[in-house]
DNA sequence: AATCGTATTATGGCGTACCAGATACTGTAG
DNA sequence: CTACAGTATCTGGTACGCCATAATACGATT
């Protein structure tokens, strides 16, 4: 049997590893919110939650801390990260540059496959907010930002705009739901699609940059609105 | 007692957990080249050269995982990862990107601190230089880029291109070996410096993704004559 | 009654032992 | 010499136990 076949009928397995699904989980119910900021993360709590056994509920637990959502006092134990103004337009600020340079990059491709993609997910990011289907906005959007990034084959930047972007997540979720955001949003990455499509790659990182920038704006009102009530 | 104070008097403890302690054992180890790319690391053994039990080996495994400088492959365990051009690439283009991001803000923001910060780090490059202390030479640039992006309040940033450059660090400490760099690499430093001296943001951000582009070409350049010969 | 010391509890940090399943290695029988 | 079976190795995962520390409750002493 020569090498490029035997991968063809190769059994799918499972897997997954078991602590990979209760990284999964866990990450989950922190970022929509089953777990709140601050919130403990008592070990033996988790065991009992998720089934398993304390040495994989910890080896989550570090997986998560090095991404940031989960912080651990020393001599108390792990929480839930608290996510402050300052850090998270840290945030959108980094993916900004990011984001433009992908965007920069797709244009200067002039390449219509791109266009196409972008396309697709943006217009599915429509349908979702046609539908009021919130959760499917945010999925669309990430897509959208994933064909901008694969394209042009920057998979590690597309890695960390993803790590960076679950710290934000209830921040996105929230920011998205603002009323002019259903309208604006989708017409500002409309604009990137087109500065793309004219091969305009200043224009097209302006336009992500833009974009990201009014998300920040948005996520900043709401967060200071809503700390101070806390 | 009012709040600003009460830190003041705190009593610092050691504070390290065992675990931290061997994850920057072997973060160090596989950084500075003892295990080198695609070694495997056996639990067991690492165990026994570290001196502690397999929680805390893999506890740490899990968390090189997700820094990336370790890989998983299933069913056969963790090995050092692998640096591929590409990838290597990759990173020092977003490198770019933040550190000219970062020199922008700098530049704009018009302060001598900030200059007088920076040229002392560049100071301590050229004598590092001076005194073929490689070693000394990496830690003075981290030194430079640390204070490039914390003057200006930007640690999640910092905290991205840290992630990333322990990636490459083994280029890293090839790329500074170089003949010519040990003149360009200050020289296109106190580009920066000077870019953001005069609060030339433009200018500044230019000269940051310069520094990185020529630091990237000679990676390609070395990375490229050694993978044939491997 | 206020304060101080002590017991208890909750929890993380760490270690050990064990088992199951996958893989790599090896020696032997045909 | 090959095929196959057995074995060693290693990870993935589990269970359990011990110790240190922090917080809390409680009780004693002045």
């Amino acid at each position: 049997m020569s090498g490029a076949l035997k991968d063809a009928i190769r059994v799918e397995r499972p897997a997954k590893t078991l602590r990979e699904l209760a990284l999964d989980k866990v990450r989950e119910a922190i970022v929509n919110g089953y777990f709140r900021p601050g919130d403990r993360l008592v070990e033996r709590d988790l065991c009992a939650q998720l089934g398993v056994s304390r040495t994989v509920v910890r080896e989550v637990l570090r997986h998560l801390e090095s991404e940031g959502l989960v912080a651990n006092l020393p001599n108390k134990g792990p929480i839930v990260a608290q996510l402050d103004i300052e850090e998270a337009k840290q945030i959108y600020e980094i993916r900004g540059a990011l984001e433009g340079m992908a965007a920069r990059l797709c244009a200067e491709r002039r390449s219509p496959e791109i266009v196409a993609a972008l396309e697709e997910s943006l217009a599915g990011i429509r349908n979702s907010y046609r539908d009021n289907d919130m959760s499917a906005v945010l999925t669309n959007t990430s897509s959208f930002y994933h064909t901008l990034f694969t394209m042009v084959d920057r998979n590690v930047a597309w890695g960390v705009v993803n790590l960076l972007t679950v710290r934000i997540n209830h921040l996105r979720s929230m920011t998205i739901k603002t009323e002019r955001r259903s309208i604006e949003g989708p017409l500002q990455m409309s604009k990137i699609v087109d500065a793309i499509r004219r091969g305009d790659g200043e224009g097209a990182y302006q336009a992500a940059m833009d974009h990201v920038a009014a998300a920040s704006a948005i996520a900043e009102a709401v967060l200071s609105a809503k700390k101070p009530a806390d």
